[in-house]
DNA sequence: GACCTCCGATGAAACGATTTAGGCAACGAC
DNA sequence: GTCGTTGCCTAAATCGTTTCATCGGAGGTC
């Protein structure tokens, strides 16, 4: 069929249009769409037939315009190739499903400028909530949201205060299991490989690790840190390269990584540069994602309950929209160590 | 700060309001909004101040129905779970991002029914357009959005005819890659993995697998294929048992798979059933995800060009809504084999 | 037959922005 | 002094839907 130049688009049909058609008035039409039991089924399959025959698509701008809502929610990742969000990601994408409202994901990329414009849109676009796991949880634009009445709720982050909902994962505790699970191997020189520090997962993992060690007994200064630009697979590659250019008695002989992107670099790098996992190093990462068990060596991790973090998230959202005597509520997840192969194996 | 109860929202300020405290006329505050040199300067920022004064958001719904058109595209992902889409989806969003317009994610998870339901909802949001990696490239439901005014790129899909532009990468010629590259390290029995057939790819890899197969002058009964449920992680583990289950004179020395998620899957069972890799069997991936390098064995793979694939795909959508002389187009990458550790390391 | 009720359908008035045709004032030029 | 021009602003119409007050007719009751 060749393309009809010039057709021009016939703009498509109204209400207008339907109910000129089946011979109805506008609010019929109306009526059929959202109360169709008010109206007799004759007059109903009438006003069906012209809907059809039109090809009537139901114009949500001006739907939202006249209600003054959205069904849509939006949930503004930090970044979407990191499978840790995407599942986070999935259980809001269920719970907004099972709600009957459509989920638009934003990606920020880590960028501020891309999350504060994505943020102006959506509050134009008159959304009924936002979930965000922030560049920064005190960017002021979040409180501004709120005032302007669109609810927020952070995901994977918290904030000061209780002006939020929060949903997040207990980091401290999380850097602590991963910390014990490495002394309890016997670990004396531990490396905890993260950055950049602006990011309070971050710090928090830090914490937890140097709480541990701390604990453990253990002089602080062979629990060094290593930081990297971002929590990425090439900056745990670019790490890993820093490790070995350490004097052999400052090198230490576990890793624990701020994330598993991270870890799975410096696996990679270490591997590809002849030294053993764990014989020569021992690796913790920090998510669980699904390729850590598949990873060169299978990667000792700490596992966040992620679609939980979503779906929990997603319902606090929901309760905030609805539920007018609603309470800001911050929930803390706990987080597992799951053991593998990058920390079990005998050591060399 | 205690939560107000029964507040009540006091409802966004309008334009009306704006124009009300800054003492000029409501088609003056659109100026400021839209024509901005057209206003006299202590006019305009007598409005600005007003505007900053009543934190007044502009209402995307209001704007839109006005005008007609959004500025928003959408792309709707069939795995947002797997790196390979989440890479294209930002070759979208950089060209996106260039030309002015926010990008919107969907994820239809592998189902139709989730697709339509994105689908309509973005018909019904009116979008400028639609970038869709589709669950069926032959849905009827795509044919209806065409002919109602959405245009729509299909991604990494193709279809016949040619009422739609799409962008991807020749899966003949992949398949054909892979099992050369196989066929040059004297593999003689070689599994394809893949799965389910219903996936265009799925099959084109196949039959590209099986024309190099049938040129290097090999017996056709020798290239098995193993079908699997779904190209996911846990199916790769399934196909691997399947393949320990073979008699070993029919157990094949290695295995293209239709892509990277399988044969890390795959890879994972073969090396914690004792086996090795690639000496007990050899594994090309498809895809090149990141993390195909970081496996337990670094696989060999085939790469596409995914942002491209994302950036091209929203150009032509660009152009089609820009263009009123707009051709379809069908664009076909070319992918290229990245030989690696899984296929290289020497046969037992 | 007058009165009431109930059902289904109607039509006008919003919602909040954009757009367009004009209006008013100041200014120069002749 | 009149006319045309220019610059800035106003008022009203409009987009497509939902909602609400209303209305007509059918049926039942006394």
């Amino acid at each position: 069929m060749a393309i009809t130049p010039g057709a021009g688009n016939p703009r498509s049909a109204s209400v207008k249009d339907v109910a000129a058609t089946a011979g109805v008035s506008l609010g019929t039409v109306s009526n059929v769409l959202n109360r169709p039991d008010r109206v007799s089924r004759t007059t109903r399959e009438r006003v069906e037939r012209a809907m059809a025959e039109l090809g009537f698509v139901r114009n949500e701008s001006a739907r939202s315009l006249r209600t003054g809502s959205t069904q849509s929610l939006a949930y503004v990742m930090l970044d979407a190739g990191n499978p840790f969000f995407t599942d986070v990601a999935r259980g809001i994408e269920l719970a907004a499903e099972e709600a009957g409202l459509s989920l638009f994901l934003c990606n920020s990329d880590g960028r501020s400028a891309r999350e504060g414009a994505h943020l102006a849109h959506l509050q134009q676009q008159r959304v009924q909530g936002i979930l965000i796991t922030p560049v920064d949880p005190d960017d002021p634009q979040l409180d501004q949201l709120i005032e302007r009445g669109t609810p927020v709720v952070i995901v994977d982050r918290t904030r000061a205060g209780s002006s939020f909902c929060s949903v997040a994962v207990d980091d401290v505790l999380g850097g602590r299991l991963a910390v014990e699970h490495l002394v309890d191997s016997g670990h004396k020189r531990v490396a905890y490989v993260g950055g950049p520090e602006s990011i309070g997962q971050v710090r928090d993992r830090g914490e937890g690790a140097r709480q541990a060690w701390a604990e453990a007994g253990l002089p602080p200064e062979d629990l060094i840190t290593l930081s990297c630009e971002a929590p990425t697979v090439a900056a745990g590659r670019a790490a890993g390269e820093r490790l070995v250019g350490l004097p052999a008695r400052r090198r230490p002989t576990a890793a624990f990584c701020a994330n598993d992107l991270i870890a799975l670099g410096l696996l990679q790098q270490t591997i590809s540069s002849g030294r053993t996992v764990p014989g020569d190093l021992a690796i913790v990462g920090y998510d669980d994602i699904e390729f850590a068990a598949a990873a060169a060596v299978p990667l000792t991790s700490v596992r966040q309950p992620r679609q939980d973090l979503g779906r929990r998230a997603a319902e606090l959202l929901l309760d905030e929209v609805g539920d007018p005597g609603h309470q800001h509520e911050q929930v803390l997840f706990t987080p597992e160590l799951v053991a593998r192969a990058s920390t079990l194996g005998r050591r060399s």
